[in-house]
DNA sequence: TAGTGGTCTAGACCACACA
DNA sequence: GTGTGGTCTAGACCACTAA
């Protein structure tokens, strides 16, 4: 193990490799080879990994590299590190999702997980949008949630979730739960890594107006989703119409 | 240097000081050590550090724990590092500000810098709401610019600036530059590492409409910035008025 | 060719959690 | 006490940049 420029004996690791993509350093191909894992499903949501010491082992390099390679998986939030006890592959739990996913904090007081009431469902051909967001072919069809969100008593969100069904299927057969993305996880193996929101002002319609409780041309802050899975393949498009009067959406621009 | 547990001699690192604040990494150590030679512009925007063994060598540890703590600042965007070159001081150019700080993207089309047209400036003393985000006391006073913005032809921003005279006199002075924050570098010695914005769905008011060239009651997106200096002190308060018609807010959830 | 940051290794020791 | 991740070191070599 002197050798340098260098590729780890892995399936996912074509000989030649390196040279087309140029130079990719051997922590890389580690950091690339546990994403394999989570993807596989081989390592789970909510189990430990292996000492690093077992698996720089394993893999034939140093403790140091596979640090290099867990270190930056625990940075994009896969992998959580905790000192003395090992390191545990990232969970959907709540917690999670309202720090990494959930934006919308009530003006005073903390963050909360909103409680969410289905209105409806349906299956349905993708439409243009759809289709786009989700890089489907024609024809595909899309399983679409809508339903509204209550952070204490009122209802503050109308959102419209859009999902490829052949991704998820048999999804409607069950109940919707409130956390969607641990549903993704344990029931299909599919993880939410990271997501790409755009927002936009606008006016409620008369019939999201009612939905909500409020005045129709009531200023709400509309945002459109895209969430990616650890591959970086779209999985769920979710349009959500917010009210903004007793909450805000939370940027930190670091 | 073989004992672990330690301060580094600097002036600002008081003797008992991990005691209190419970274990200090060394890497921590020189991490702030480098942070306060930024906030006291000993290394200026722009500039080229001394070379990892340069450093390492005139503070007395490896090269290993100096990388670390350079690791970190780079990450932070304080500092910018570029193989076979060197590290350098991280300038407030319009490239690094429309990266970290303008998140409004024309739906078509790439991030472009706006351009900005001043209405006024006044001197006042500071409002309860300003107080409170920028830490003031009772009776100081801010200066407040008050500006429009242009994506291309059309005006889209309106926004309010409101600044803590104290730490910066005289800036009504001179013309209003669109990139403030590179002025509070280069005149004051003031760089806004990290911002926090909450934003909000809002009907415009007869005169915000007319400034925009729109329609009363029109639906903006509202954005409360706070910027905050590399000690973490706020700098300014920035309300923001954008209209959503062809630009959304884009948010990256990682 | 010289100098810089980037990678990799091996080994020692520290802080922390848990049984 | 034992095992885990976290820190620190020293040294070798690689990749990149510019003179």
């Amino acid at each position: 193990m002197t050798e340098y420029k260098r590729e780890i004996a892995l399936p996912s690791e074509p000989a030649g490799g390196a040279e087309i993509l140029g130079f990719r350093p051997l922590y890389r191909q580690v950091k690339d080879h546990f994403v394999r894992r989570l993807v596989d499903g081989v390592w789970a949501p909510g189990t430990a990994l292996p000492s690093e010491g077992q698996l720089a082992a394993e893999l034939g390099v140093s403790q140091g590299t596979v640090r290099k390679a867990l270190d930056e998986l625990a940075a994009e939030n896969l992998l959580v590190r905790r000192q003395g006890r090992g390191t545990f592959v990232a969970e959907h739990d709540e917690q999670r999702i309202l720090f990494q996913f959930f934006k919308l904090v009530p003006d005073d007081g903390a963050a909360r997980f909103p409680d969410s009431t289905v209105l409806a469902t349906e299956s349905a051909e993708a439409d243009p949008a759809e289709r786009q967001a989700l890089a489907l072919e024609v024809g595909e069809t899309v399983l679409r949630i809508r339903r509204f969100r209550s952070l204490g008593d009122k209802p503050v969100i109308l959102e419209t979730i859009s999902l490829p069904e052949r991704r998820f299927p048999g999804l409607a057969n069950g109940p919707i739960p409130n956390n969607l993305y641990s549903l993704f996880a344990t029931r299909y193996g599919v993880t939410v890594a990271h997501a790409r929101e755009k927002l936009k002002a606008v006016a409620l319609s008369p019939e999201e107006a009612r939905r909500l409780g409020t005045a129709a041309g009531t200023p709400a802050l509309l945002i459109d989703r895209l969430a990616l899975s650890l591959e970086g393949a779209p999985v769920e498009r979710r349009l959500s119409l917010c009210l903004t009067e007793e909450a805000h959406y939370q940027s930190d621009l670091r």
